[in-house]
DNA sequence: TCCAGATAGATGCATTTGCATTTATATGGT
DNA sequence: ACCATATAAATGCAAATGCATCTATCTGGA
C-alpha cells in the first residue's frame, strides 16, 4: 500500500526528530558531566530493577527497550563486566539466559536518577506547562502503541 | 536551580524517546532496504538544497541539524567523497568553507524522498489523525523552540 | 599594533555500532 | 523420532561515533 504522508505527519515527524535530538543532547551531556554512564545503562538497569528477583531474558529487555539484538548483547556484556548485572543460564530454555540486577546495579541507578531527573526537567519540563506535557505524553503514547501494534 | 520534573514531564520524555526510536527504526530500515543512505544524508542534502547557490557554512549546517562538530565534519567528508557536495574556501572567513550541493546530490535527495515519505506515513502518519498529527507537531515545535532558546 | 581569547574545522585514537554470520537449542509437522 | 525451520544469543570485521586535541584564523580590547 502506497500513501503520501500528510503535511501534518511530515511536520510531526520532523519535529519529533529535532525535539528528541535536542532533549537527548541535554540529558546525555548532564549525565556525562556528572561522570555517569549513558541513558542506555539507566534504561536497562531500571527495567531489570522492575523485574525484581525473577529477572529478565535478554530478548525481553531488547523488545522493551527497542535495542538491536547485538547492541543489547554487548550492553549486557558491559553491565556484567562492571558487576551491575548477573547472567545465569535459563532453566526453562537452554538457548537463553536470565539477567538480574545486582546491588551495585541498583545503587548506580539510584545515583543516576537525581541527575537524570534534573536533566529531564531542564530539557522538557521547564519548557511546557503541566497540561501540555500531559497532552504530549498522551499523543506520543498513542503513536507508540500503534507503531508497536503494527510490527 | 534544582527542580524535580513533574510526572507528566517524565512521561512525556520517556514516550518521546520510545516513539522516536520506533519511528526511526522503521524509517532507517526502509531506506536501507531500498539501498539508500541514512537520514543524516537526507537532512544535510535537504538543507543544502534549500540554501541554493549561496550554500551553507559547515557550522550553520551543524547548528541546523544539531550534529556534533566532528560528526558533521565527517559527514561532509563522505558527501564530498561521493560527489554530492562541493567544499570551497570561504571568501569571507579564512578559517571556513562554504558547502554547496551538486546535481548528483540533488538527484540523490530526490530519489530518497518517495521511500522516506512512505516510511513517514507508515511510522507516523497512519497512526494518527490529521488533527492529532497537527497537534503533536505543534507541541513538539514549542518544546524545540524553547529548548533552542535556552541554549 | 599586539595579544589573549574565541571560533572554524580537522583528526588520532579508543569505543560503539552495524552487518552478516555462527552456534546452540527449541518447536512443529509428518 | 526426525528433520526443517525458527528463535536466543554471541561475535569478527568494517564503519561510525565520541573525545580530546590541534591548527588556523578571527575579534576585541589595552
Amino acid at each position: 500500500m502506497v500513501d503520501r504522508p500528510s503535511d501534518a505527519a511530515v511536520r510531526a515527524w520532523t519535529r519529533l526528530v529535532r525535539a528528541h535530538r535536542a532533549a537527548l543532547g541535554t540529558v546525555d551531556a548532564r549525565l556525562k558531566a556528572a561522570g555517569l554512564p549513558g541513558l542506555d545503562w539507566y534504561d536497562a538497569l531500571l527495567e531489570l530493577e522492575r523485574s525484581g528477583a525473577k529477572g529478565l531474558r535478554p530478548f525481553e529487555l531488547q523488545k522493551q527497550l527497542l535495542f538491536a539484538q547485538y547492541n543489547l548483547s554487548r550492553l549486557v556484556d558491559r553491565l556484567d563486566a562492571a558487576g551491575h548485572v548477573v547472567r545465569k543460564a535459563s532453566a526453562a530454555d537452554g538457548r537463553g539466559q536470565v539477567l538480574t540486577i545486582t546491588a551495585s546495579g541498583r545503587a548506580l541507578r539510584r545515583r543516576m536518577w537525581p541527575v537524570y531527573a534534573q536533566a529531564i526537567e531542564d530539557a522538557v519540563g521547564r519548557h511546557l506547562t503541566e497540561s501540555e506535557a500531559g497532552h504530549l505524553g498522551e499523543l506520543l503514547a498513542k503513536l507508540y502503541a500503534r507503531q508497536a501494534a503494527s510490527l
